[in-house]
DNA sequence: GGTGTGATCGTA
DNA sequence: ACGATCACACCA
């Protein structure tokens, strides 16, 4: 399944709101899936009251405030997993998360692991979805993007010229919900919200 | 298309 | 207590 070039360590080397954009329109690759990712959040650490990270590092953090070019796994509202890659920000925290993609290979398995999805629309559109259909769990937390199991990698497609941009979803008021941290690629039909 | 609600448990 | 969410019910 290979489908490009796979990015370099140097490519996540980089502030979270700059990898983010350069994120859209790469290829997720592993567990027998690939998907284009279509939408992400950055998230900061001690300047951002919206992510984990925000009080310092913890056991769960941990991985945030390590090198690039790693996931962070986090489990959520007691029965969900998302997925973030790891930038760099200078000893501080720094990630962006994947919140949607759309298929690109091995969608017959996605819908085996999605049964509940009732469209092919609803198999990766959200970062607990995107997990799913990926088989991403919490044993993936800290595994390194640049040798896998999971990667990303360049298919020659490039980031859209001009990337929609939104405040992050589902961040309480006053937790850095009025950030305009939130890239997607306008009009795709996979996003997380229309 | 939109809104509202319950599920379910690690983290702080 | 609360979540970087989802699925489903219901209304439009």
């Amino acid at each position: 399944m290979k489908r490009g070039r796979a990015l370099a360590r140097s490519f996540y080397a980089r502030d979270s709101l700059d990898l983010a954009p350069a994120l859209l329109n790469k290829v997720l690759i592993g567990r027998h899936v690939a998907a284009r990712i279509v939408e992400v959040e950055a998230y900061r650490g001690s300047d951002d009251p919206g992510s984990h990270a925000h009080r310092g590092m913890t056991p769960r953090t941990e991985v945030m405030f390590g090198p690039p070019g790693h996931l962070y796994v986090y489990f959520t509202y007691g029965m969900h997993w998302c997925a973030n890659v790891v930038a760099t920000n200078d000893g501080d925290a720094a990630a962006v998360l994947l919140r949607a993609a759309a298929p690109v290979d091995g969608i017959e398995l996605m819908r085996e692991r999605r049964v509940k999805a009732r469209r092919d629309r609803d198999l990766l559109a959200g970062p607990a979805r995107l997990c799913q259909a990926f088989g991403i769990t919490g044993a993936d937390n800290g595994t390194d993007l640049v040798r896998g199991p999971i990667r990303i990698v360049d298919d020659g497609v490039a980031p859209p010229a001009a990337p929609g941009v939104s405040t992050r979803i589902g961040l309480s008021p006053g937790r850095g919900d009025d950030h305009p941290w939130r890239f997607f690629v306008p009009g795709d039909p996979n996003l997380s919200r229309p």
